[in-house]
DNA sequence: TCGAGCGTTTCGTACTGCAAGACGATTCTC
DNA sequence: GAGAATCGTCTTGCAGTACGAAACGCTCGA
């Protein structure tokens, strides 16, 4: 889809996800005619793909009110994923000492595809719940996650994001590209980035880097909390916290500080 | 979809979801080729639905081997449809401290479409792991699960398991018809079953029903262990609290006993 | 050097999924 | 309680597409 010489699979494999997804993104319960609205396609259409879905178990049809949701299977798939994700299961116990340590929320994302997914969200201490819900995207130019990843991605990453434009989200969204570069710079020799106010006012977050066996980016893990416990210049415990944490996540996917550098010569000779 | 006449959905997607569900089923990473034999049909059919399916981020695709596994949105969706699923949610507090009280196994299945699946186990405090495998189909006459389940289930699901016949899982299991519908009979007087040595072995379970609002099994609580910590006779204790459970579940899904008795008469009265 | 395996690509055709509309069944409105 | 306006479900002709077969590079190991 990024380029048109790409046919995008199977098409009525495509609108069943599409389906799927909707159900999933709707709160509760949705209808037929609810859905096709919503996919611009027609009843039919929509009708004919969820008798695929509840067939396999993955919607459910409520018996009485004819309406649809999320399956079994869905949650199925889900469970067996969670066991399959590298980053997942690579994560899972430097997250919950980064947790515990700092009493903030930990938000760990994925680099998949030029957008940063979230993959998991753990809540701090604090009675006041921020975090950002799982799956959501985040922006590359206006979160420290974001930052971070197109600092230590490869070029086109940072040329695609720059082609979209830089979308101010609040007053101190960066939206110049020669500020932008400064921060990316700031992070390759700092190790990590911050973005205070720059998503949703209020709200900072402190992110580094997770790197997989090749030397790529795989992901960020950050801890997300109010400008009041993160402040716009962390406390040197919480940056320590979060750069442990991010080494050891990387370590468990493999990465080898020695192959990164290697690599990093080798581009630097190339630019 | 009992009868012959369905045509089953939209056969693409099918296709797809049997790839997704063989990539799942694999440990580790697979290849096409190995998928396409698995599944009867060809390579290039296998690719077309992987590159769908990596797109959409269900599945991802290991850049050095090239093979396959499951991905991202896999989990996602699965994250979503797990506060969704009603006997889920239902279940949680119940199944946790049913756990911590017993101290064994505990496992939920949900009756779906003719079949016991296993919806989610926690297992006990022994060292030793004694389980059953989420998504797994439980046997309807080898169980103490499958057997609780069909003795609050309509007849036709007996009958339906009877035409299907009682293939003999160990020396234990009931394989005779009069035997079985005594069994039931039992369930329904008592309120819960066991199963010593009939489906593994060594190993027997207490099990009581899950009703829903409309009072229609929606599945089944049970605790699962050696015949050593859950005798061929269990504890009161461990009975109880499998019941206790179970209506606890019930409740939650909101089920109302008045309900049940009343519905219950109807069926005495039509047989 | 060869061959066997892999994942990927191409291509013509049989088939099948799509759009449009009809159909009962509910649920509102008056 | 009758009519209107939904809802989810079902049918049909046609256009488009997903499938199978075979060829293509490529990476191994013999």
């Amino acid at each position: 889809m990024t380029t048109a010489r790409s046919d995008g699979g199977v098409k009525s494999v495509q609108l069943a996800f599409d389906v799927l997804e909707a159900v999933a993104a709707a709160p509760g319960e949705v209808g037929v005619s609810e859905l096709a609205t919503l996919l611009g396609t027609t009843k039919g259409t929509v009708f004919r793909h969820l008798q695929t879905l509840v067939e396999r178990g993955y919607v459910d049809q409520n018996t009485v009110s004819a309406r649809y949701k999320l399956g079994t299977r869905s949650y199925l798939i889900g469970q067996v994923a969670a066991g399959r994700i590298e980053l997942l299961t690579a994560s899972s116990d430097a997250i919950a000492s980064l947790r515990d340590d700092i009493g903030e929320t930990v938000v760990v994302s994925e680099l998949r595809n030029r957008t940063l997914v979230v993959l998991r969200t753990v809540f701090g201490k604090s009675n006041l719940e921020i975090g950002v819900r799982q799956g959501s995207e985040l922006a590359l130019h206006g979160t420290a996650q974001g930052k971070v990843a197109l600092a230590f991605s490869n070029r086109a990453l940072l040329q695609h994001v720059l082609r979209q434009g830089l979308p101010r989200l609040t007053d101190h969204t960066i939206v110049e590209q020669a500020k932008l570069e400064a921060e990316l710079e700031l992070a390759r020799t700092q190790g990590f980035l911050t973005a205070p106010n720059e998503e949703t006012f209020g709200i900072n977050a402190v992110a580094a880097p997770i790197f997989d066996r090749m030397g790529n980016v795989a992901g960020t893990v950050a801890i997300v909390g109010s400008v009041q416990n993160i402040k716009p210049a962390p406390d040197q415990i919480q940056i320590e916290a979060v750069l442990k944490a991010s080494l050891r996540i990387s370590w468990n996917l493999g990465y080898d500080r020695g192959a990164i550098d290697a690599r990093k010569r080798t581009e630097a000779a190339a630019s």
